[in-house]
DNA sequence: TTGCTTATTCGCATGATTTGCAGATTAGGT
DNA sequence: ACCTAATCTGCAAATCATGCGAATAAGCAA
């Protein structure tokens, strides 16, 4: 995605307004690496902005993703995810506490499809489950994030 | 998944009893490569038993997860999809008609995560988006599946 | 600044998927 | 044939997401 300030130029070019929550979840969509949910940025839009609608989130970035500045992401049947990320990646999601890591892949090219199947793929995405850094370091278990997981 | 003669032969020995409706479950999900929702499942299952319960059919196929008999699947945070093969595979969603194909991977070991980031993977999987085989030939368009996608 | 036009926000209703619950029913053994 | 626990079923409810219409406000012109 890009800058909130790039953002607004194209919002403004586009002939579309720039209002107060579009502008705040521009911010908060910045360089976020949470993968969060349109409920978990409602919930910290809500701290700063008192008032501001679920619907009014999920608007803004359904346009976002509809302009193609935003991408979306879901595991396991969870809630989407939204993700700001624009460039080739994957994701690594820990089983223990639910964080999604963006994660770059070595050798993707070699992966084919083995069977004469005829499947002409446009896109690959690669998802691995396990334990992050942070849960598998057994000591200092009080810095544990709490369980980010919908399902 | 095993067989419905072998399901029903694991549910005895586990107390569990044997009905029409599991029976009829077994036999629709037995090697069933469409990877059916609930819904799907629910309609086949209505029209050889009218009456049966949507309910019974969820309760069904989460026994059926939870006993490891079946892998569940979701797509683009489309509803759940069942897998009765248990077999290491991975997935081909075609963008046209919806259609899911298991495919097996060839040099699946190749690829790594790239970045120093210490997560434990204890599992990969891969999806596919593309063209099925069937969606490409601009032949035979009479024969096209329709539309499965659930989003 | 004021006013106008139209995009936007907001709240509520609705839809889709899935699960919880409780009473009616039935499989399977005695 | 009878008993008992497992199962089935229908409905309520939870979760996630979108449609809709009225109220509001951004951006522009005068």
């Amino acid at each position: 995605m890009r800058s909130p300030e790039q953002l607004v130029e194209r919002f403004r070019s586009e002939g579309l307004k720039i209002t107060p929550q579009r502008q705040l979840l521009f911010s908060l969509l910045h360089e976020n690496a949470e993968h969060p949910t349109a409920e978990a940025l409602y919930t910290t839009a809500s701290a700063q902005m008192p008032g501001i609608s679920l619907r009014t989130v999920y608007q803004t970035l359904t346009d976002l993703t509809e302009m193609g500045e935003l991408g979306q992401v879901t595991f396991d049947g969870g809630a989407v995810r939204f993700d700001p990320n624009l460039t080739d990646h994957h994701h690594a999601v820990c089983n223990e506490c639910g964080a999604i890591a963006d994660v770059s892949i070595d050798h993707l090219d070699a992966v084919s499809i083995s069977e004469p199947n005829h499947f002409s793929p446009s896109s690959t995405s690669v998802v691995f489950h396990g334990t992050c850094a942070r849960c598998a370091t057994p000591t200092s278990n009080l810095d544990k994030p709490t369980n980010n997981q919908t399902k």
